[in-house]
DNA sequence: AACCAAACCAAACATATGTTTGGTATAGGA
DNA sequence: TCCTATACCAAACATATGTTTGGTTTGGTT
């Protein structure tokens, strides 16, 4: 990636800036007043240099549109906000009754998936019956919504008024649930299942 | 904070999910756009009454100004990136001569440490020498190198020209080191320990 | 000396965008 | 019944904003 000039590292400095600051980027006629430029000319040809270097995007005609590269920054990634239910009301992601008690922040990427229109949440694991896939009591279970279960999968089932996890098998055509810890029943047949999402990824805080 | 009607609901959510995929406001037209509306005066209005409840701010006359105030509180939380290694020879975090393979973007928050100054980074986990504190294959383990081992943390130790994660043990002012796997041997006297940091979290990705 | 890139300026142009004026239709509460 | 809120439409207006044409000046390289 080209260097950038003294004056060419300003205008970019600035243009982060106000992109923290005001939460949007910066018009021309913006960066011509602060640097107090006599002609949006002068303004304007920074953000193409900028541009044409790759320490920025933007679409062509549309205000506002100056989004930056950061060439320090490991590929700035996309990141989103999965919030975190205790537990889990039956047909909660369509709705919104149920209020998060929390939140994480993770990129897109990471969660391996492609946009952020995925339903993703998360829930608060308890207890120990899933101890045998490696999801411990007090981990993050991160839950898409969107995705549909397959043979194997771990799921976030509602059952008895509370979401818990366990994996989903089919055999001979039956559903069955099965908890991954030797404590715990082995098998359970389900006729009506109420499968809020498949475990796609998970979080773990040390103690 | 006054309700949503449905409709204006759908509004916000609109303008919520240009936000994240283009990564700036809509104008009022791409709002009418996607609603199909006959008249620019209908999203106007919208933003208008959404803007009255308290649901978003911006600045008169300015184009794509729109800033979302979520009620449900999503407060937006500082990120950091934590490059990945592989395996990690002896001296890492001090020199840079290692690069990260990859990185993982998460909130400071969600990691458990008050800034980003942090020595973070990640192991991708191999083998299943830590299965029994549920740290599987493939797992990333994230490791702070700022911060002290105590007896019973987990810890990234360089042994034999690789790091492997071992729980960390003192018995009669010696240190050792424990696999958890039955299948591992027990403990491992040691006399020269290079810890390289400190089990602080764990992320997976379902397979 | 010739050349080039960086760093500016002036003025106009096209249009994207926010805003206003003036409406209609429907449903529910006082 | 009157009033208000919601949910729209049509057309124009004002200006914020991106873009272009056509320049100057300065400092360093060839």
């Amino acid at each position: 990636m080209q260097p950038l000039t003294r004056k060419q590292e300003q205008v970019w400095n600035f243009i982060a800036e106000s992109q923290q600051r005001f939460g949007r980027a910066p018009s021309i006629r913006e960066i011509k007043g602060h640097f107090a430029f006599g002609s949006t000319r002068s303004a304007f040809d920074y953000v193409k240099v900028l541009a044409q270097k790759g320490y920025l995007k933007r679409e062509p005609r549309t205000a506002r549109s100056i989004r930056l590269i950061d060439p320090a920054a490991p590929t700035p990634r996309s990141t989103m906000n999965i919030p975190v239910y205790g537990s889990i009301p039956a047909g909660l992601p369509e709705e919104r009754t149920e209020t998060p008690e929390d939140h994480i922040t993770m990129d897109l990427e990471t969660l391996g998936i492609p946009k952020s229109s995925s339903r993703i949440f998360a829930l608060r694991v308890k207890g120990d019956s899933m101890e045998g896939a490696g999801i411990l009591d007090g981990d993050w279970a991160i839950i898409d919504h969107s995705k549909e279960p397959r043979s194997g999968s771990i799921i976030a089932a509602y059952i008895d008024g509370k979401s818990t996890l366990k994996r989903f098998l089919t055999r001979h055509g039956k559903i069955y649930l099965k908890a991954e810890n030797p404590r715990y029943p082995d098998l359970i047949p389900c006729e009506e299942l109420m499968v809020q999402g498949v475990f796609i990824g998970l979080y773990r805080k040390a103690k």
